[in-house]
DNA sequence: TAGTATT
């Protein structure tokens, strides 16, 4: 039997690695009020698992929250916004891994072999950097014993069309990756906004190029943007609205009084292109964001000795 | 022959 879910409850697959729980549940935010935001976390290294449960007050802004943040692009992930199914034991570990896939099979082939044992949350191909299959993937079922009728009908088989034997075994889990690598082989940034504390500092792993806490940080691969005339009531929501929809972001960060906490009119935005963030500028340079307040909007390092104000 | 989806 089924059980009922519970369409207020999402979960958030593919985040960032950097992206904290405060930065998503300011995301999830811009579309209603979120009573609960958790991200996974390893329970040893505590490094994010790339994936978040948000509960909303409403339905009607879960369902918001779907429609307006599922595909959405940040940093090099594309998230996925979709219901949580209700937890159970029969749902986890029922990932498999497939190998012997013949060079030119894709996610649909994946489904359609797989999708006679049950149902697939996800599936997919790993390509090499040219686009060439790697012959291997991922069938994600909803039910492990789904992935134990997969495993017992497909293993060691030849399917039609395949050339080698497929391969069907479950998925190594987080822990038990690779063989010896003694300290974690981790090497992401946890980013530290501006937020007053972090008791993490200390295994904090830092590469000083790929850090972008200071606005002024403008790289090949963060374009920093530089926004003025925000309102007072401003949130970070508001920059991942106002932005996401033309490109990845790398991160974004309102300034405020550091009593009153409210916004001091502007506020930074990094993202990923130059083309994107070109055109972003483009389209929200002399925005309307209400109350007659048009934003500016530029690059940060364009050096305009502007002294308006 | 290896990403990361169940609190």
């Amino acid at each position: 039997m089924a059980e009922k879910i519970d369409q207020s409850n999402l979960i958030v697959n593919y985040l960032p690695q950097s992206m904290t729980q405060d930065e998503i549940q300011s995301l999830f935010s811009s579309c209603g009020k979120v009573i609960s935001c958790k991200l996974v976390r390893d329970k040893n290294s505590h490094h994010s698992l790339g994936y978040a449960f948000v509960k909303y007050e409403d339905v009607a802004d879960a369902n918001k929250a779907i429609s307006s943040l599922n595909g959405l692009r940040l940093q090099s992930k594309v998230i996925k916004v979709s219901y949580a199914r209700p937890s159970s034991a029969a749902i986890k570990n029922a990932n498999l891994y497939v190998s012997g896939l013949p060079l030119h099979y894709t996610h649909q082939d994946l489904d359609n072999l797989f999708g006679q044992y049950g149902a697939i949350i996800t599936s997919k191909v790993l390509y090499d950097g040219n686009g060439v299959s790697r012959g291997v993937g991922f069938v994600r079922y909803d039910k492990r014993n789904e992935a134990e009728a997969a495993i017992l009908a497909l293993n060691k088989t030849l399917p039609n069309g395949f050339q080698a034997q497929l391969t069907v075994k479950f998925a190594n889990t987080p822990n038990q990756k690779s063989q010896s690598s003694e300290n974690s082989d981790y090497t992401d940034i946890q980013q530290s906004y501006g937020g007053p504390m972090r008791h993490q500092s200390s295994s904090v792993r830092y590469s000083p190029m790929a850090a972008n806490d200071s606005p002024a940080n403008s790289n090949s691969n963060n374009w920093c943007i530089f926004i003025y005339n925000l309102p007072q009531d401003a949130e970070d929501s508001l920059l991942y609205q106002l932005f996401a929809p033309y490109g990845a972001i790398n991160n974004v960060k309102l300034i405020r009084e550091l009593n009153s906490k409210k916004c001091k009119g502007y506020g930074f935005v990094n993202m990923v292109n130059y083309e994107e963030a070109y055109n972003a500028i483009l389209h929200l340079n002399g925005y309307d964001v209400g109350e007659n307040r048009l934003l500016q909007v530029s690059f940060k390092n364009n050096s305009k000795k502007t002294s308006n104000r």
